[in-house]
DNA sequence: ACTATCTTCCATAGAACATTGGAGGATAGC
DNA sequence: GCTATCCTCCAATGTTCTATGGAAGATAGT
């Protein structure tokens, strides 16, 4: 009634076991972390290292387990390595882990609110589907009724950002409210979904009385969902 | 240059080895080959042991392990326990997770072609969108001029199958094929992208003088692509 | 109640993983 | 050629994971 083949199980175990290499690159928490990163843009071992808080080998040991799992791959620039993801699939698998995590987990749910703390102030958010609509074709520029805010450090702005925005780290945005034009909507963004940048932001702008909108996806879904992307330094 | 953001760096470390959690769990073969029976159907502890070859309390661990990631959960029927998926996402992240390996890594590929062992006669196939719009309208019976055969055990086949297909399992077909109409083209399926049944099932045919097709996909991918399931006996 | 079946819990031995310091390779600039 | 920088490889640590028997819990039928 079952099926039963003992015999060719040896290949069936080794391509599952294979699948399963990929999986578990994706077991660790600082290897997750480095994966959102990175699809924020390419880097070096030592700004991840960095941004992790971990120390240079013991990063440097995540990325080869990424790159033998085939996540990330990477190219010599001079006396440094850049990382980067092997292509936007894996952002997209980055993304359903962990929206499959939230949706079937209590415990995932509960560490995301702890990180974000969402409160009154960062309720309200619009879609990037609104947000497109709203700049229409002109998606070059800012509407004018419309400020686009990124909040993540500039060195990921410049890797990518949604057309027209304006840069303001979030470390930096407390000193530097008043550069934002104050007869338009601010509209708040940062690394994804699960990125706390954004949050802060609009908790920053509402203690300097202003308000700001959160978008409720950030630069991995603008990329997943295709949207063009501008390089460089534009404010 | 790079952010620095140390304090309230618990928070985040405890959200991404949250994550991890869930990725963890795809991080072991076995545990993948049972995600991939239970997206057949629901199974009992036993049944799913037999199919991958592995013990009761091993299995009855994994299930555990897959349980508390949130990627299946469980209800006691009599004196068994059925285990099922949590939903359709987690199918969805299992067939993307395959992807990507198939994708960016080599030995994956090599480890699929020593399990499926593609050759001329499984290389003709057809895509699920084809197999839809011959059936046209008609997706409750096959269509005349196309016999869709379902060659996985009878058990899978009759917790879901597509609509009008015919079930003769892969290690019964040599002596049944004479059941097959010979004036119909016949499209075999059966798991998955990544389950060898069908390619078996092709060899089979092609042994016995008959042609059949490969749909490209199997059941997960039919079920992802929500095309109408059809349940219990009908062949 | 008693028994049979199915499953989970517990304890354990062996394998694999994470992290760290230090050595060694590769590249750029002097 | 020499030095500085950045990264990877190696070895050693403590921790976690996997697989497996045997005991114990839960349910159905007699």
């Amino acid at each position: 009634m079952d099926d039963l083949r003992a015999p060719l199980s040896d290949a069936k175990i080794a391509l599952y076991d294979a699948f399963a290499g990929t999986g578990k690159a994706l077991g660790n928490g600082t290897r997750l972390e480095l994966l959102d990163l990175l699809a924020q843009g390419d880097r070096n071992v030592d700004a991840l290292a960095r941004a992790v808080g971990a120390g240079v080998t013991t990063t440097s040991a995540h990325l080869q387990v990424l790159k033998r799992a085939g996540l990330v791959n990477s190219r010599r620039d001079g006396v440094q390595m850049l990382y980067r993801l092997s292509g936007p699939d894996v952002a997209h698998l980055l993304a359903l882990l962990r929206r499959v995590a939230d949706a079937h987990r209590a415990e995932v749910t509960r560490a995301r609110n702890d990180y974000l703390r969402p409160d009154a102030a960062t309720h309200g958010t619009r879609s990037i589907d609104d947000l497109v609509r709203d700049l229409g074709g002109d998606i070059e520029a800012s509407a004018p009724h419309c400020t686009v805010l990124d909040v993540r450090p500039r060195e990921e702005y410049l890797a990518g950002h949604i057309p027209g925005a304006v840069s303001i780290p979030v470390d930096e945005l407390a000193a530097r409210v008043s550069d934002l034009p104050d007869d338009a909507e601010v509209v708040v963004y940062c690394r994804g979904e699960y990125c706390a940048f954004a949050y802060d932001a609009v908790r920053i702008l509402a203690d300097a009385g202003r308000r700001g909108v959160r978008l409720a996806d950030g630069m991995l879904e603008w990329r997943l969902a295709e949207h063009p992307v501008e390089f460089g330094a534009a404010s």
